[in-house]
DNA sequence: CTGTTAGCGCCTTCAG
DNA sequence: CTGAAGGCGCTAACAG
């Protein structure tokens, strides 16, 4: 069995209470008896315990976070600013993976109470209507991350802005027959799919640009069915110039197909994706940059201080986008 | 505040041990009273605290799991697997990321003890030698996903023989000038690299082959590296018709690589990769299949079967590989 | 079968 | 500045 508090102020020969405060770092200690009782600490190699201090202190070093399809690459960048920032502050992250529409309240509900961790972090995770009062008053503090519920604290960006920004640079390049990949709506997660769409319709009609229906395909968000989509789009009699695609996975299916099929990019087709993954650089891949690592990071950092009481109220963040224009994109040929 | 264990007896009209006793589901309790107390538990939708069971059993509900870059698609899927088997039994699940050597000790200290888990998953994670003694009478128990440590329970798979079958299913096909890439030798995690190297080695020493050096390549493991090793290979006078990959990462950009300068795969050049993970389906990517979800979901139930005492001793289970032949791969062409 | 009580390890008054 | 004691919520051993 590991040492006690007792067994340090034993061998030391003061009273728990003492080692207790330089434990605390409470300044009521003398600088004498603190070194001795640091030293034996040492020796011991002593380590209060979490569950110990947790009940006595009735709040834990545990920060809860609920992801939404954990395995996207985009929400395990969320999840790496979570867990530094969480880290840095001396906290353990408990990791839950909703799959299933069914079981995520019951994960709310058990597992965001101050027995169990001090704070949530709901990432790319949008709760039922009815839920969010509950969560809005919830015994321990909630921040969500990459969303923006009414009521609720949060990051977010503005997707029918970074929509406009894709499909702008495309228009600003010459374009004028610009398509849009994306996909459905899921039920429980976020799906800024239609948003950024919405973003792309705007940024075509401020532009008095036509476009054709066929123009614009969504579906599951599968490889075979964004390479069906892209293939769709190139046997059109009037082809598109341009891709606007709701996400840099869908881009780069979309810019695999084109290639498999003698269609050079960007020379016969730019493709423009949305969040600047990782490989996105690698693949020389035009695109709308959202912070990822850096919305997990914040929204730890905004938790804390919510725990902390250091922020005044609840608040929603957006964070900027920035449109990163790569080798993906670029003017259509002349012969088109 | 939520209610606690005294609220519920005195609403219900018993002590806390019977309210205690029938948490615990002992048969200690009549019919009677045990669904009596259910329905005033039921009614003050009353949980006990995990806190203090905690500190009561001396034992907590929570596993730790210590990735090693857990980035990697790969990682990524083995935590899955421990997430689902923990949930499943009810354990929440602590994460940690590990990047750095330095702090991955201190991490092993602080987080593997009594108080903060019952028991530590260690996945696709190598600790120093003189850490395993430590590790193998740490309080809690542990387990190693993706590892052969002596003394430390674990699961693993047999790299040497992955890296031959691999090799095998090629000269199998008819080729005679494989070449093998991989990546170097990272300080803290496995790399397994080396040791499916020595397979292709034994595989092609076997059938009796030579092949020149220059066929070896190992780097940085980086999308540049591996474009930068497929040139080279093919760039040589006598070019390989077969590539042996150490990973599916690299397959995927060695056939990219070759596919770019007009390299057909698999009728000029046949690629295997290593894993086995979701896109390789999806590109048609002949590799050498490791359970990797299998492999975190097994772990954590050994891990459960330790800490429960059902498991006699730590043992080392070696997951099986299979061969999965795809498209990526096919004869030599006649003309080679 | 059930109520009572003594810890689990730590923090936090409250005296001194 | 420091020691002693009560309490956090629950389990388990002990009487009844």
């Amino acid at each position: 069995m590991p040492p006690t508090i007792a067994d340090v102020a034993q061998k030391a020969g003061v009273g728990v209470g003492t080692v207790s405060r330089v434990l605390n770092e409470s300044p009521r200690v003398s600088d004498r008896t603190r070194a001795h009782v640091l030293a034996i600490i040492e020796e011991m190699d002593y380590r209060p315990s979490f569950l110990a201090r947790g009940l006595s202190k009735g709040t834990v070093g545990v920060l809860a976070a609920i992801v939404q399809r954990m395995t996207t690459p985009s929400a395990l960048q969320r999840l790496r600013g979570i867990l530094d920032e969480a880290s840095a502050a001396g906290f353990d992250v408990i990791l839950h993976n909703v799959n299933d529409v069914t079981d995520y309240r019951n994960q709310v509900r058990d597992l965001l109470r101050p027995d169990r961790c001090a704070g949530g972090l709901l990432v790319s995770f949008k709760p039922d209507d009815e839920d969010i009062p509950l969560l809005a008053t919830n015994p321990v503090p909630v921040v969500v991350v990459d969303g923006q519920i009414p009521g609720l604290a949060g990051l977010h960006i503005d997707d029918e802005l970074g929509g406009r920004m894709a499909t702008e640079h495309l228009i600003g390049l010459g374009h004028h027959r610009i398509a849009f990949i994306g996909d459905w709506e899921d039920p429980i997660g976020f799906n800024p799919s239609s948003k950024r769409l919405a973003g792309y319709r705007s940024a075509i009609a401020g532009a008095g640009l036509q476009i054709p229906a066929a123009y614009v395909k969504s579906g599951l968000h599968e490889r075979t069915v964004t390479l069906q989509h892209i293939n769709e789009l190139l046997d059109l009699d009037d082809p598109p110039t341009a891709v606007v695609a709701s996400a840099d996975s869908h881009a780069m299916v979309a810019a695999e197909g084109a290639r498999a099929r003698g269609v050079l990019v960007p020379d016969d087709l730019s493709v423009i994706g949305f969040d600047d993954l990782d490989i996105a650089e690698h693949l020389d891949l035009s695109t709308v940059r959202q912070p990822l690592y850096e919305s997990g990071a914040r929204g730890a950092r905004m938790l804390l201080d919510l725990m902390e009481g250091s922020l005044p109220a609840p608040q929603q963040v957006e964070m900027a986008l920035e449109l990163v224009a790569r080798g993906s994109t670029a003017p259509p040929s002349p012969t088109q």
